[in-house]
DNA sequence: ACAAAACGAGAGCACTGCTCTTGACAGTTT
DNA sequence: AAACTGTCAAGAGCAGTGCTCTCGTTTTGT
């Protein structure tokens, strides 16, 4: 009984250390870290670590998954400790919440946002945590228009006025289905302009991580990333 | 004489046939190719395909600048058949250009775009062919500024009035410190924008490549990439 | 108390990047 | 024409990889 819970105890801990000293390589090898290097530094024998991963892509899905939550909680609570009605703060602190995020964890970042492995393939189970970032976008958008805040008909934002481009009618059709399942009180401008805004904040951070700002923006790095999430703020109309 | 040069083609004859090989095997291998079996393929031994590559990431590298070069062809000429007054179009087709190459070659676009290989640092002579595709944006920016037809001083155009936030200082200054060395005749705010523009393009291609647009935007990619291409123009005041 | 499950260790397979040595040519010089 | 020099492909070998299998041992459930 009590033996039994030793055991997955034990268990639990030892596929915890497991995935701490592979996210320790992660940082340093990258992508293509060693099962049998992570056994090393545990004092195993590469073998024994197929006990607890059945191979080295579920490894390496166990470490995005856990990539994913944090930087879904960190921006999260970012997020929560703004006013609900503060929109633009709202906005401003998940976006800072996901950046210094993926500069402690740049890894990691280039794990969930970078190239696709070449043979790997995302299992259904990493699509739930991967949505928590742009679940807390939409929920924004969906929290302004239910205050009224945000709208793109009738009487539009002066900063919002003749933003838009019009639509594509395929484009416009695809993003009512996706608002229809996903958020169905935005309206399909508001949820471009979003989708708009989602890309530039990611873009940014990829930009910056990946070493695409040397030789440019190198010291205003964060006043940078400051201005272009106000910037798309003005797009939504935040 | 004439031998030595034969010597000598056939030399860059079996190099250009290695670095064929290894982007074919890029596609399905990913940034993790091997060496070995470029040489199997090639029906030669891997000891000898180091006489013509003294190490993996110098072949790494060689494909790298060959993507650049690629990539920067295909959005000048795309870029070159439009009208040189027709600021909206020659954005357009640039854009679309860098696109049509990306989903084209999509292996290759993620070993210069995407997450940096771990151990391997991008020597000082891939600067070059990678600054072809921002040089073609700087250029845009700066006939704009020339005929006129961008500016951010004085008489706004309409669809620009109102969208900029202000520049922080320490932006401001690094800003001021690119132009002059790159673009001197763009005002820095023209400048921001231009980034911020040049941010989305390359995003929105990532993500697009990357499969951030899986069960979101799936049969109107390219009306999508387009209409963010036009918002950004607008953005930019094209 | 006994069978079943879980576990760590080790050997082994096929693969990788890379180094070193060997032997066969080609081009140049004497 | 002979000797020399540099280039080349081939092979063996080293250390590392993911992964599979087998073998005793330990722990668990009945």
């Amino acid at each position: 009984m009590t033996a039994k819970n030793i055991r997955a105890r034990v268990r639990d801990e030892l596929t915890s250390e497991i995935k701490a000293i592979a996210r320790r390589q992660l940082a340093t090898e990258g992508a293509n870290l060693s099962l049998r290097a992570v056994a090393r530094e545990l004092g195993m024998v590469s073998s024994a670590v197929y006990r607890y991963f059945p191979s080295r892509d579920d490894l390496l899905t166990a470490l995005i998954i856990d990539c994913y939550d944090e930087l879904g909680t960190a921006a999260e609570t970012a997020e929560a400790a703004v006013d609900r009605a503060d929109l633009l703060g709202r906005w401003l602190a998940a976006g800072h919440g996901i950046r210094d995020w993926a500069l402690a964890n740049p890894a990691e970042y280039a794990l969930i946002y970078g190239s696709p492995v070449p043979g790997y393939k995302a299992p259904e189970t990493t699509i739930g945590p991967a949505a928590r970032t742009t679940d807390l976008i939409l929920t924004l958008l969906a929290d302004g228009v239910a205050t009224g805040a945000l709208t793109t008909g009738g009487a539009e934002p002066a900063a919002v006025a003749g933003h838009g481009s019009p639509l594509p009618v395929d484009l416009a059709a695809e993003l009512d289905r996706i608002a229809a399942l996903a958020c169905p009180t935005v309206p399909r401008e508001l949820l471009a302009r979003g989708i708009t805004a989602w890309i530039q904040l990611f873009g940014v951070v990829t930009f910056e991580l990946f070493g695409r700002f040397q030789n440019m923006i190198e010291d205003s790095r964060r006043s940078f990333f400051d201005h272009q999430l106000r910037v798309m703020a003005r797009h939504i109309g935040l």
